[in-house]
DNA sequence: TTGAAAGCGCTAACAA
DNA sequence: TTGTTAGCGCTTTCAA
């Protein structure tokens, strides 16, 4: 830069001006430094600019994993985003680890000016944690957490869903995910009422978010001889494996069972059947979480806010009826 | 930093010294020095220490998209690999646009020491570009460009799976690629042969890398009633399209036709039926181009270099001989 | 083995 | 409208 001063005999501040598009700069000078700086093909230093602004420019985008038609759009959403405000995404697949979901809370590296955080492992008990940077929350259902949360809300996708099969005149429909994200939609304990405990056998837990998981879990499904009639999967990995395992075990889609899943369209219009999917829109997410972790990095302190992503059915052959 | 010289009773630079873990320091002070920055909960500004080295510690990781398991794996490996070597990476989606991959290559944000950069708009014409910053390739096949290449080359991976349905006594295998990744493939211009000229029959150009131009592409195949008994698709995406065709066409597979594609795993697994691949070892892809890319940006200037990165067959229904 | 002090490239008061 | 100058937080000579 003192370079590009010197050479345009002006002083490094104006040339700062003119790089920054800020200030008070005549046109006639703002064009020679422009020239000069185009001549010497000067290019700012980030870091160096970074040193006052006590800021890094980096945001993180904490993901369990990549290879998820969710997340990789998700991630795709994000970066695109935040590279049109100037900023750079690092991203951090923390395979579920608590531990690693603990480190960008605390933004151990320090090198995030903030962090975009889809939380597995770690649930409400993350609210000791102290966060090391504003943090943004990516979730399935609302935590009881001092932080901004941008919620895709699983129980009320799953409700679409449920709604879409009964429509369809499925009495007998099964929910399919983990632990986890199956709990919103178990009877309450203690519940009475044969209704009511009839349902319970229909919700499935696979122990894990993968192909292998939801297999084995539908596998042992129709192996119980409890009788189902539609299949609602809590994600695509899981749903593929379902319909995997319907498969295996003669179970035709949709006629003598259909599924749906919430999860992600690119994935879904290419399986056999293709596969009919409850969708979050991903690039709203990414926006509002953006937005909301950047203002927080401004200094905004108002408590923390709550947004829940918009969503759409789109049906395709697993949930046709037939006929 | 320099809370924690004077609390501990030292100057910046030990404590410089002590963070950094070089030059001599008398045990007991790095000790005293340790205890106070623990106190003190000090964490190095990274701007600041790279305002020195005039490095940023960012590598940027630039791929056609993330939604395709061959690359969210290839980002989740080098993300791994450069985090292990305290480095950040950026993630950027070219869409594989000729434009993005040049600003990539010259480095425009400025904001990277270097990149990996997955070419597939830019072919040999970007030999003209000049690098902004060290930069390595990913590729599916060698380039003649100055830079280093890592290479998972296509036509050696396609060959071996044109061994195995062979093997299995597949006489006609047609190959479903786009123009870019059939050119090795084709017979050369003006080859004479009844032969050649069947085989070329038998080169399928799909004009995306998509599901649905696979779809098309082989629905197209397999209404020209050219007969073929066996399929390599040169990515996952066109095999699952492939799939699907042949299902709509009431081709079994892998009894009428085998199918093998050019791909990840871990897509493969749960198709129907199960995809046989040929897959490169995506960990070792990115070890080496990281580690060239550390080379290059440590300033290493010997030519270039090119790797060529070892795969494996993996066999699935989709090649289960019948029987 | 340690300290003092000079920058790294930039931004931003304060002056002119 | 422009220049001077003092840092930002760290690394690194040069001395002690």
């Amino acid at each position: 830069m003192r370079d590009v001063a010197e050479a345009a005999g002006v002083s490094t501040k104006t040339v700062s001006e003119v790089v920054n598009g800020i200030g008070q700069v005549r046109e006639s000078t703002r064009r020679r430094v422009m020239a000069t700086i185009e001549e010497l093909g000067y290019q700012p230093n980030p870091a160096a600019r970074r040193l006052n602004s006590e800021s890094t420019g980096v945001l993180t985008l904490a993901l369990p994993r990549l290879a998820s038609g969710l997340h990789a759009a998700l991630a795709a959403a994000v970066i695109e985003v935040a590279e049109s405000g100037g900023r750079v995404v690092a991203l951090e697949p923390t395979g579920g680890d608590p531990e690693r979901e603990l480190e960008i809370l605390r933004n151990d590296s320090g090198v995030a000016d903030g962090a975009i955080l889809a939380l597995v492992a770690l649930g409400e008990q993350a609210g000791g944690a102290v966060a090391g940077a504003p943090v943004v929350l990516l979730g399935t259902r609302p935590l009881r957490l001092p932080f901004d949360q941008v919620v895709a809300d699983s129980a009320a996708m799953t409700e679409s869903a449920v709604a879409l099969l009964r429509s369809h005149g499925r009495e007998r429909v099964a929910i399919l995910g983990t632990e986890e994200l199956l709990s919103p939609h178990l009877p309450p304990a203690g519940a009475a009422g044969a209704a009511e405990a009839a349902k319970a056998g229909l919700r499935v837990a696979a122990n894990a978010l993968t192909r292998a998981a939801g297999y084995a879990a539908v596998d042992s499904l129709a192996a119980g001889g409890v009788p189902f009639d539609g299949l609602v999967a809590l994600g695509d990995a899981l749903a593929f494996g379902a319909l995997h395992a319907l498969r295996d075990r003669s179970l035709a889609v949709p006629a003598d069972v259909e599924v749906i899943g919430i999860g992600r369209a690119a994935e879904s219009a290419y399986s056999w059947p293709s596969l009919s999917t409850v969708e979050a829109d991903v690039r709203d997410m990414a926006e509002r979480a953006h937005a909301w972790l950047l203002e927080r990095i401004a200094g905004e302190t108002g408590p923390p806010r709550h947004y829940d992503v918009p969503f759409t059915v789109v049906e395709r052959e697993s949930t046709r009826p037939t006929g």
